[in-house]
DNA sequence: GCCAACGTTGGC
DNA sequence: GCCAACGTTGGC
């Protein structure tokens, strides 16, 4: 990957959706997201391709785990229509979506995960969003530098994605 | 299960 | 526009 590759960081309950599942699946929705600056980076700013780590969250050992891609524009996610959905949305409409999502798609697994406690002490990674305080986005942009730097704690080539 | 932090809602 | 109440997130 390009030097200055810039990048993007999910979240996810792998109870929910992990790692596994992107990959069993291929490609998903990454619906449910309806937090608005969540919201607004998947629609204003995600790009065809752009890498992005793959978190699990709320487990006894929280670690990013793989690298997965922006497989689509961002498009409305359907589930906000639909009233057996968790994630209906009542008072959007589907002439005016409020809520979009891009598809993922799995790049590479990290050949081991990198926990919360490494993203925290490694000095080189100082400022990522992820650790920062209080922060509770679940996707969220990753700086070029920082993008390389969790790669290559996960044991892999960034050169190599 | 606890709780700190934060976003959203809605009354005023 | 303020802000209290409430819900959610997510580490521990």
């Amino acid at each position: 990957m390009a030097a200055m590759t810039r990048g993007w960081l999910v979240k996810s309950e792998p109870g929910a959706y992990s790692y596994d599942d992107l990959e069993r699946d291929g490609r998903t929705m990454w619906d449910g997201v309806r937090n608005y600056q969540a919201r607004n980076f998947m629609r204003d700013e995600m790009r065809v391709g752009e890498p992005v780590l793959f978190y699990h969250s709320n487990v006894g050992e929280p670690a990013v785990v793989g690298v997965a891609r922006v497989a689509s524009e961002a498009y409305a996610d359907p589930t906000q229509f639909d009233p057996d959905d968790p994630h209906f949305d009542p008072k959007s409409r589907p002439d005016t979506p409020r809520w979009t999502l891009v598809d993922l798609e799995p790049l590479a697994r990290l050949a081991r995960p990198v926990t919360l406690a490494e993203l925290r002490d490694d000095p080189t990674l100082e400022g990522l969003l992820l650790t920062r305080r209080g922060n509770r986005l679940s996707v969220m942009p990753v700086e070029p530098e920082h993008l390389r730097r969790v790669i290559e704690l996960g044991g892999l080539d960034p050169e190599a994605l």
